[in-house]
DNA sequence: AATCAAGTTCCACATATCGGAACAAAGAAA
DNA sequence: TTTCTTTGTTCCGATATGTGGAACTTGATT
């Protein structure tokens, strides 16, 4: 429901040769709201009419689109495929899962387990409590890390220099009245996280929703993580979610080490 | 659990161009069962090594794949970005849900909304009980279409020279004891459920697990699925499948005329 | 009929890809 | 240590591929 108008104007230079094209191709219509026609993705993607087409053709015959009847283009089912290859056999989820549910079965509240890539956060694993709400709803949803938990938790992490590398790039968006405006502010809050081991999120990204984060690092890896407790502000006090950061911090450390052996020594067993 | 041993020799001819050797070589990591080294990627691709190389540089670079410290690459968090956002833009899911959700009050047992894709049938939501098991376990996973329900039931639909040409390119793998060996025995069992509108899998696919399923066909769209309820063999018997059969056509049927509306008329509403 | 827009096809040209072979780096054996 | 082997990376000329402007359908609208 928080999400911009984003008109998507593809930004700088393409990516790597043709592979880049395509794949701004199938994300300028994955992205997108509904089912985009040929003109539609024309604007969006600002390649020439015949090289669109070509590459339109390529990526339908390649299953990553479907073409309808009506011309439109809609992502294919491939993609899920994949996904669901690349999600269920991911080896860190698999070793964070256990943490995640314990750290349920003492808050109540939603648990998230989530990546840090560039300047967002990627949510990999999620258990809840009442699954009246749709189910894998965030698994692969990236947010903005200034305004998550977890992100602000595992910018934390990132040597100063990378991550006032990644902070120049950032354009803060106010999605509530308690967002950060401003690097400033931002990294001056992270100075606070590097001190406590934890980051809250007050509102930042939805009003009504608080979240206690903690980072995970892996040693002898380079992925940047996080797990977070989440829930209503009429629920979950600030008090609260103190009181929970010392267990978030704890399963996060654990996490970390777990995932450093598990992660480590080659490809491992089953 | 029922895993064939693939090997995957690549099949015959490499896709369209560029987009589709690379497609094939991110497959080919993605499919295999842990993080894989480049002289892995070698054999199972059969590129040559300059080649693969620049294709494994560019996945890296766009972010469909990622190499490790110790040059393993392993699926890009990109794959779940891009899954996350064609499946919450599905609107034919959204359609489908709450007649998935009824389906499940009714019976208390697993509900199904599967997809065809050429002799796969792709799973694309998924209503359970229970929530011990993973979440979103199923979604993307895709199956072959002779031996689980819902594809018995979607290939139905087919005109018989398109179901011919689809079972001439199949192999029957003997996931139990009662699954389809040859095309005859298929066919067979495809006119049966042409006239009763309704398929079974009786441990088919999977040994102690039962299901009974109906085909979906949303006029003027080409896409061909279907739904299915299902449940171990100790609670659920096939007289209780059977007793279930009328609501799950019911279903299919509303799922398909409902559909049929909100996906014609361009690209619709919220 | 005439006009306009959307989508598709064509083709001379440029360039990204191809892939064998040489090169570097890291282990393993001697 | 030195030598041998295995694994990963880089190079570069030949050429297949992709490029993109323009012409051509198709079909809706006036």
């Amino acid at each position: 429901m928080s999400e911009e108008p984003t008109v998507i104007a593809d930004g700088e230079a393409v990516g790597t040769g043709t592979l880049g094209k395509a794949m701004a191709v199938l994300e300028a219509v994955v992205m997108a709201d509904g089912p985009q026609r040929f003109t539609d993705i024309l604007a969006r993607s600002g390649q020439p009419r015949g090289t669109l087409h070509r590459l339109l053709s390529h990526l339908v015959e390649e299953g990553l689109l479907v073409q309808r009847r009506d011309l439109c283009y809609e992502p294919g089912l491939r993609l899920l495929t994949l996904a669901y290859r690349s999600w269920s056999g991911n080896r860190f989820r698999d070793v964070a899962e256990p943490h995640l549910r314990s750290l349920h079965e003492l808050t109540g509240e939603t648990v998230h387990l989530g990546i840090l890539r560039e300047t967002e956060i990627v949510y990999v694993d999620k258990v809840e409590s009442r699954q009246t709400v749709r189910m894998s709803s965030q698994i692969g949803k990236a947010s903005p890390a200034y305004c998550t938990g977890i992100g602000k938790a595992a910018l934390s992490l990132l040597p100063q220099l990378e991550l006032e590398r990644l902070v120049a790039g950032m354009a803060f968006h106010a999605f509530t009245p308690h967002t950060h405006r401003s690097a400033e502010s931002l990294l001056a809050e992270i100075a606070d996280i590097r001190r406590d081991g934890h980051a809250f999120d007050r509102e930042e990204h939805e009003i009504e929703i608080r979240c206690v984060a903690a980072p995970i690092r892996v040693s002898g890896s380079d992925l940047t993580a996080g797990i977070s407790v989440t829930g209503p502000a009429y629920r979950v006090s600030m008090e609260q979610l103190i009181a929970w950061s010392g267990a978030v911090r704890t399963a996060a450390a654990a996490i970390g080490e777990e995932a450093a052996i598990r992660l480590g020594p080659g490809r491992g067993g089953p």
